[in-house]
DNA sequence: GTTGCGATTGCCT
DNA sequence: GGCAATCGCAACT
């Protein structure tokens, strides 16, 4: 079992707020992880609270890979997935290689608004359905772990769900200016 | 077979 | 801050 598989053999709620400043990479682009939210198997606000379908399938297998869904049938957004059932969702990404590369799958230069989204970040480093269930250690991805281990995290309400508001199960490096959105304080 | 609705974004006022 | 765009899925009849 490797060290990743290990790490995300955990609770998603942990996960999510330790993720905070790894690094990811996706091909030829990639950057700091810098917002996510924890969606557990039990939580009604997830994908996967009503058992196994298709579409979730990658939510219930193997720790440490992916799951991509679509978002409003425009958007693709991917999450890592934890013990069976649950899973991390990335809502931010700093920038920090192949810059242009983002800029152009985006269409705008503003290094702000390039992958500060769960939508965004995957238009930006090219994430699509066909990525679902990839594992995170081997290209196209790589997932690295924080170089600063006593990064200062922040936490608040996940976002856009209408169900389970109220946990603060959405986690951010303090003080960021690559966010998909503030956090209170 | 039909229907209702999102773990969002960008444009408009 | 409001709201349209857009479509796959799952939960109905």
């Amino acid at each position: 079992m490797s060290n990743l598989t290990q790490f995300f053999a955990q609770d998603a709620v942990d996960v999510a707020r330790h993720l905070i400043g790894w690094h990811l990479q996706v091909g030829d682009s990639g950057g700091v992880i810098v917002e996510t939210e924890a969606y557990r198997d039990t939580d009604e606000a997830s994908h996967a609270f009503r058992g196994q379908t298709p579409r979730n399938a990658a939510m219930f297998g193997p720790p440490a890979h992916i799951y991509v869904y679509r978002s409003y049938g425009i958007h693709w957004c991917v999450n890592f997935v934890c013990t069976t059932g649950s899973a991390v969702l990335i809502r931010a990404v700093e920038p920090d290689n192949g810059l242009a590369l983002m800029s152009e799958r985006r269409g705008t230069n503003d290094l702000r608004n390039l992958c500060s989204g769960p939508g965004k970040l995957c238009q930006a480093l090219g994430i699509d359905l066909s990525f679902n269930g990839l594992p995170l250690d081997r290209p196209p991805l790589r997932l690295t772990a924080a170089t600063d281990p006593a990064v200062a995290v922040v936490s608040g309400r996940r976002i856009g769900i209408s169900r389970n508001v109220e946990p603060l199960w959405r986690f951010g490096l303090k003080g960021s200016a690559f966010l998909s959105r503030r956090f209170p304080n």
